[in-house]
DNA sequence: CGACGTGTAAC
DNA sequence: CCTTTTACACGTCG
């Protein structure tokens, strides 16, 4: 083949028109519990993270749509959860982690088939590329994603929110259109419409500090930001951060949809009350580290970073971190560990920690690492 | 440039 | 009153 030709094929598999599909799963862990016990599903369900640390503190993790519409949402208190549902006939449960994951595991597996690459983003969301396996055709994906709407259903009794579009960024905002049991097909040539009179803190990427800087400047839709010149975007917010808001603003994403291996896995814990004793921070750090060797071990992983990551009673997050030659073994992760410890509480004298956590990253895998002098 | 610490965001 | 886990960008320092 001639080079010129060659060049020109390449750029067109880069930049030719891609179908992406986003799904959701459909508050996932809350819908399980529905699963798991039959007679809760038309009452408020609330799954929640416990902290431990007194009756009902925590967070809520997951809420059906029974609860949402007393005003229950993810991140909320239990506390301030309760008081929403009071009075109602409402399920309070724990999470299970565990139970989650593995449903998750048999749906991603089934999404695979539809897709040459598959994207899971979280337990309960992934992306999946389905331009080749549709031709390119949107007709086919949308046949597509309501056969995977099927399958779930089938298979594991779950309905899921999805997106279609042009990319990654219009697929996931197509998903969040219309949800539950949704399905949102955004072409290339609609691209515009659909976006336009979103609110920009609705849009995927962009959380409430930069809405704020935004109302700030007096933008408030997706087609005001699109609007908006681009060279005063960068004098607000820096040349890539500008890239990226413009872009998304006209719903443009050219990031692929790529498997994507972890790379960093860790543990946090809230301690029993706040403290700045060196053997109760360290003891937490010790139940922390089984949980997270388990896991390692699980991954099949080695590392050479580990971090500990304080937050202190005003809920400041600190870190300290330190990178050592790779290795698998826990042991070391401890004993990295109690010298941070030791550093940062030397450091922040008198700071009192509310939680604590243990990670470790720059993960490779495979073989073992040969050392230089064995090569 | 790699290492380290913080902030933002999503779940 | 305030959970968990991960990703990534960016500034700084040596």
């Amino acid at each position: 083949m001639e080079y010129s030709t060659r060049f020109k094929k390449t750029i067109s598999i880069i930049l030719m028109d891609r179908i992406i599909m986003h799904v959701d799963l459909d508050s996932f862990y809350a819908s399980l519990e529905e699963k798991r016990t039959p007679g809760i599903r038309d009452k408020p369900v609330v799954v929640c993270i416990y902290s431990g640390r007194a009756e009902d503190s925590g967070a809520v993790s997951t809420a059906n749509y029974k609860a949402r519409g007393l005003g229950i949402k993810a991140g909320m208190p239990i506390k301030q959860a309760k008081r929403l549902a009071e009075g109602t006939d409402r399920v309070f449960l724990p999470a299970d982690k565990e139970h989650y994951s593995d449903v998750s595991d048999r749906i991603m597996d089934l999404l695979e088939d539809y897709s040459n690459t598959l994207e899971q983003v979280s337990i309960d969301e992934a992306y999946l590329d389905v331009t080749e396996k549709t031709g390119g055709n949107w007709v086919r994906a949308e046949e597509t994603a309501e056969e995977i709407k099927e399958g779930i259903k089938g298979g594991e009794g779950l309905t899921c929110s999805v997106g279609v579009g042009p990319n990654k960024f219009v697929a996931k905002m197509a998903s969040k259109h219309k949800k539950p049991d949704g399905l949102t097909v955004v072409r290339i040539e609609e691209v515009k419409a659909f976006l336009e009179n979103i609110p920009v803190i609705e849009l995927h990427g962009l959380g409430p500090k930069t809405a704020d800087a935004l109302y700030e400047l007096g933008i408030e839709t997706a087609g005001e930001l699109a609007a908006f010149d681009l060279v005063r975007l960068e004098e607000e917010f820096g040349r890539n951060r500008a890239r990226f808001l413009h872009n998304i603003s006209h719903g443009i994403d050219d990031s692929q949809v790529e498997h994507r291996e972890k790379q960093q896995i860790g543990r946090i814990g809230t301690l029993k009350e706040d403290t700045s004793e060196p053997e109760v921070v360290f003891e937490k750090i010790k139940e922390l580290s089984g949980d997270l060797g388990n896991r390692v071990m699980g991954e099949g992983v080695r590392f050479r970073t580990v971090s500990l990551i304080f937050v202190d009673t005003t809920l400041k997050t600190h870190s300290k971190s330190e990178t050592i030659s790779e290795t698998d073994d826990i042991e070391i992760v401890l004993r990295v560990a109690g010298k941070l410890l030791k550093e940062f509480l030397e450091e922040n004298w008198g700071t009192r920690l509310r939680r604590v956590g243990l990670r470790v990253s720059n993960l490779s895998r495979g073989r073992e690492q040969k050392t230089l002098t064995e090569f």
